[in-house]
DNA sequence: CATATTATATAGACCGATCGTCATATTCTG
DNA sequence: CAGAATATGACGATCGGTCTATATAATATG
């Protein structure tokens, strides 16, 4: 199936992105590691490397979004969701060796504004995942702008434990700011009114 | 002076490596913005690329280290301290037309096992960065454990922030964050004993 | 069944960019 | 002025991404 040849690169692409980040991920690195001769890729991905590049980001952002989904749902409680969506993560960083990452912060620290699509998506990305997490906190109990600050703030700390997790070869840390983070949650969600005065 | 010219190299190289990454920043960019001719480089820099990206790096590392030192010895307290350095973060992304962002990782990001001296220089930069915090959250009465995985959460949170915040162009989500965790922090030292069993 | 026609897939040439290197020019210093 | 320190831009090997010209597979046609 020539077909197969298409979602192998585009699965090849995604790893070296995460991997190495956008500018590293060349072609000729795509193409070895994906075994896909060198002609293919502009009949499949008319608009070149972009084209390539947006649709496996668009793949990995998918597989992120019911990963979290189905964990949310399935989870007992908020912070318990997060627990082990985190814990996933982890397990996944140590799996890759160390080269698993969030599919779009390669993206966006590579790409200044050079795409447009790149960036629209990256940021499209980010804010269906943090609608995830505040659909879920809302459910239980929080107030939206409460609620939000908080999804926001589960995002930005798994974004960084995955950095931090990679340079210090250790996914101990994913886990830990998981759990701190979950306590955080289940500390919101147990004091009805929140300990500060909001703006 | 001819040293000007190699410290105006260093800085337009951490520039540059912030808006656009590792592999984004050519040297052909780097020559251009910080005017230098090409032969200079070697000149100053006889390990090529890869010996003025560290120092652009480590110069980038000691100025964040130095600012965050500052400020959370001028804070009153943990919390306000970072309260503060995720503000003066967030002011610097909204000055730099969001191109700002964390010397490390970038490079973390785009740096495979590529140099195993940029690579242990990001480490020692992200675990300098955590003790700081951490010395900071035991001197204020909380364990070491305890400390420890609260400023490795700290500087996580920090590190998704900022690419959260140059991918949708507002610096509020930085304020944000840093609200959540010095909230966080305020009350892990308000109460002397935490919540949760400890391992 | 043989051939024509199209859809699919490939090979490899192309050209610009990147990075390291060098021979030479200029400026500093004693 | 001598000699060291620094600056300069041209050069080439390599690699990057794009594209056209060709081959293979699928289907249609007499």
């Amino acid at each position: 199936m020539g077909n197969n040849t298409r979602t192998r690169m585009i699965e090849t692409t995604l790893r070296l992105i995460q991997a190495r980040g956008l500018h590293g991920a060349s072609l000729n690195d795509i193409l070895g590691e994906s075994g896909a001769p060198r002609g293919s890729l502009y009949f499949h991905f008319p608009g070149g490397k972009q084209a390539l590049v947006l649709e496996a980001m668009q793949s990995g952002i998918e597989e992120a979004s019911r990963i979290l989904q189905d964990t949310l749902t399935e989870a007992a409680s908020p912070a318990e969701g997060v627990r082990a969506f985190f814990r996933a993560a982890a397990s996944e960083m140590t799996d890759s060796e160390y080269t698993f990452g969030c599919p779009v912060a390669p993206i966006i620290l590579d790409a200044p504004e050079v795409s447009t699509e790149l960036a629209a998506a990256c940021r499209a990305a980010l804010e269906e995942w943090t609608h995830l997490y505040q659909d879920k906190l809302e459910a239980a109990g929080l107030s939206p702008a409460r609620a939000g600050r908080l999804a926001r703030m589960i995002v930005a700390s798994l974004e960084g434990a995955l950095i931090m997790a990679r340079s210090q070869r250790t996914s101990t840390i994913i886990t830990e700011v998981g759990d701190e983070v979950a306590d955080l949650i289940a500390a919101a969600l147990s004091r009805p009114k929140a300990g500060r005065l909001m703006s």
